[in-house]
DNA sequence: ACAAGTATGCACCTTTTGGTAAGTAGGCAG
DNA sequence: CTGCCTACTTACCAAAAGGTGCATACTTGT
């Protein structure tokens, strides 16, 4: 349900507030359109994010975790911080894979 | 690094002790031995796992976990217990994209 | 001699995932 | 009237992930 190069960035932006498509767009940087929306029509209809479509025109979207969302994004969050506290370690690792 | 069907799945197992090839293959339900085998290595490249080879016969290789992966375990558990805790709401959800 | 078990390698193929580029609707500034 | 803004869709394509099956070298049980 989080696989995916996206999904954990979208969760983790929406981790604090909703947000509408095009500021979610600009936090997850070098996501295509297709790829934004897509996942985002995965996590929703996983009930992971919850759309608010404002009827209006110029269109606005928003989007916001479920309460399930938000203990997902709890469950990520040590995950994250080992990520952020280990970069260089991971940096190297992934490295000699990647080069070599 | 821990993305894929498999590697948390081998993560998990090796997170109470080392294992050879054999046990981990038989932990592990519907891996393959080449998918098991690939995701070894490529943890072992990762420094995620260690993989000791007692140059016998017939072939007897043990995988463990270094300080490093045991802290990647530690920082998975809880999304683990977050899919144990949720297992009905998953399958729920699972359910309505895939079947749909 | 033959089957079974050990850890691993290799070729081939299908499915899934990611990416690029174009097009849709309606309103608003010029 | 033209072109741009919003969120979103579509068609097409490339890359990665996953899966199946066969092969290796050596040993032990039958």
């Amino acid at each position: 349900m989080v696989g995916g190069k996206w999904k954990p960035l979208i969760l983790f932006f929406l981790g604090d507030g909703p947000k509408r498509y095009g500021a979610l767009k600009r936090c997850v940087r070098g996501v295509s359109d297709k790829m934004l929306i897509q996942q985002l029509k995965e996590l929703e209809a996983h009930h992971i994010v919850l759309r608010t479509d404002h009827q209006e025109i110029p269109p606005r979207v928003d989007y916001a975790l479920t309460p399930f969302g938000e203990s997902l994004v709890g469950a990520l969050r040590p995950l994250c911080m080992w990520g952020e506290a280990n970069t260089e370690t991971i940096a190297e690792a992934l490295d000699e894979t990647g080069k070599a």
